[in-house]
Parts: structure tokens; C-alpha cells; sequence
DNA sequence: ATAAATATTGACGTTAACGTAAACGTTACT
DNA sequence: AGTAACGTTTACGTTAACGTCAATATTTAT
């Protein structure tokens, strides 16, 4: 069998892998984003642990707060919800939407001005080059 | 002739429009990312301040930084720089852009997973009706 | 078995980005 | 002339998200 994909994992194995250093994943297990097994007392990352790691950073790199991915994060799991529960996730899954989309624009926006601050510069340079 | 466009603003017109208190723009001001003019002690907010603080504030739906918003402002205005400026404005830019790139990806897929989470919403309350 | 690497739990420190309160001056009504 | 409404500076307080030790196991390699 070739190249397995390994299940469980250290806590150096996750920093590693995500460019993160332990204090950082323990802290997150602090304020309970995390909840990682335990072999005696050292911890054991089981795939779904790295994934809500993953689902942390993703959110950190879009300027999300903890909270906000521990929100987003508890999405994914509507478990035992009821109705009243359920339209409660659905609304705030509406709203974190509309503040992408409003994200999305921001982007699109600053990248045209980045596009054109660049040719601003390359003709600047082109300028300076013929004198 | 009809609805003229102010010019000068004062703090709290920029804190109305845009939702912020006059403490967060003083604070921009301290940390040098506006200069008001002044009459007298009080502040007065040309159109570019009022620019300013608009790109400083999508900068922060973004999640940058204030130095990040600041360099990222410094790029619009080249200024009177040589070659060697030009081409560390231009290497800066382009790194931004590429993290802008993998920020829209990241939006992209967080908003297929909020998709998908809410279609499961949708799905469980249609059980739900059922019985 | 012992050194080196990796793990653990505290616990205090730090930085960004403001909040909040005090104490005071200026302009705008009425 | 008094009182809102708005402006100012100064300064201490706060929160999130870790950084940075220190002191102490435990695991792994040789």
C-alpha cells in the first residue's frame, strides 16, 4: 500500500503542517475551538481536529475573530437543532453571506486600484528609462 | 444650482457617515494615517481625508491592519521616487495582490460552505414539517 | 540507559485598536 | 446670559490573540 494518509497527529505535526506555533493551537483549545484526544497527557489531533484548524485559519486570513469561525464552525453541525434553532443558524448563515459578498466587492475594488497603482508605476519607470 | 457636494467635513459628519466614533479618527490622526487641516483647534476634513479614511475603513472589512492600509495608500501616491522606490512599490504590490488572490479563493470557498450548510438547514426543516 | 527532542502546565508580558472618562474651550440657539 | 451641542487634549483602561519564559515530564534515538 503507497502513501497512507496519516489519521491522527501531534500537536508539532499540525504546527508544522499550518505554519502556527503550539501556543497558538493550545490556545485555541483554551477557549475551546479545539477539544484534541488525549494519549496520557500529551494530545492527539484526529483528522477533524486539523480541519477545524484549518476552518480557523481560513477564517483568521479573512480577518474573522475567533468568535466569528467558532460561529461559522458550529454551522457545520446543526445536530439535535429544532425549528426554532434551525431558522435562527439559517438567518445567521444569510447574514455572514451578505458580509462575503460585501467582502467580495471590497476586494474586486482594491484589486483594480492595485492594478492601477502598478501601471501607474511601470510607466513611471518607463519614463525614467528614456531620459 | 442643485445639491452641492460638501467639500469640508467635520469629524462628526465623518462619523456619522461612516459609523465610527470621533475617537477611532483621532486615533488615525495620531498614529499619522490623516492630517486634517485646522481652523483654529478644530478639525477640518478635506474630500481626500474623507478618501483616506474611506480606504482605511475597507481595508479593515478586509481585516488589514492599520500599517497595512497605510502602505497600501502610500501606493497610490508614487511621489517623487527613483527607480530603485518604483521597483520595491511594484514587488509590494504585486505580494498584496497575490494575498488579495488567495483571500477571493478562501471567500469563495467559505461561501460554498455556508451554501451547502444552509441547504442542509433547509433540508432538516423540510423533515422536519413532515411529521 | 542516557542524552536529545518533544511534550506538558502555569503565569506574566505584549501589541493593536480603540473605549471611556475627566476637564475644559467654543459655537449656536432662544 | 444661560444652556445645549459640539469641539479639544490628556490619560488610564480594555480586549483579543497570542509571545515568552520557566519548570517539569515523557518519548525517542543511539
Amino acid at each position: 500500500m503507497a502513501s497512507e494518509i496519516a489519521s491522527t497527529f501531534s500537536i508539532s505535526d499540525l504546527c508544522k503542517e499550518f505554519k502556527v506555533t503550539t501556543r497558538t493551537v493550545r490556545y485555541y483549545e483554551d477557549i475551546g475551538l479545539l477539544s484534541p484526544a488525549r494519549r496520557g497527557k500529551t494530545r492527539v489531533y484526529s483528522l477533524s481536529d486539523r480541519t477545524r484548524l484549518k476552518l480557523i485559519l481560513r477564517g483568521k486570513r479573512l480577518g474573522l475573530s475567533l468568535e466569528d469561525s467558532r460561529q461559522i464552525i458550529d454551522m457545520y453541525e446543526p445536530g439535535k437543532s429544532n425549528v426554532q434553532q434551525l431558522n435562527t443558524l439559517i438567518e445567521a448563515i444569510q447574514l455572514q453571506r451578505e458580509k462575503l459578498h460585501r467582502q467580495l466587492d471590497d476586494i474586486q475594488n482594491l484589486l483594480t486600484d492595485l492594478e492601477n497603482a502598478e501601471s501607474d508605476c511601470q510607466q513611471a519607470l518607463a519614463e525614467t528609462s528614456k531620459e
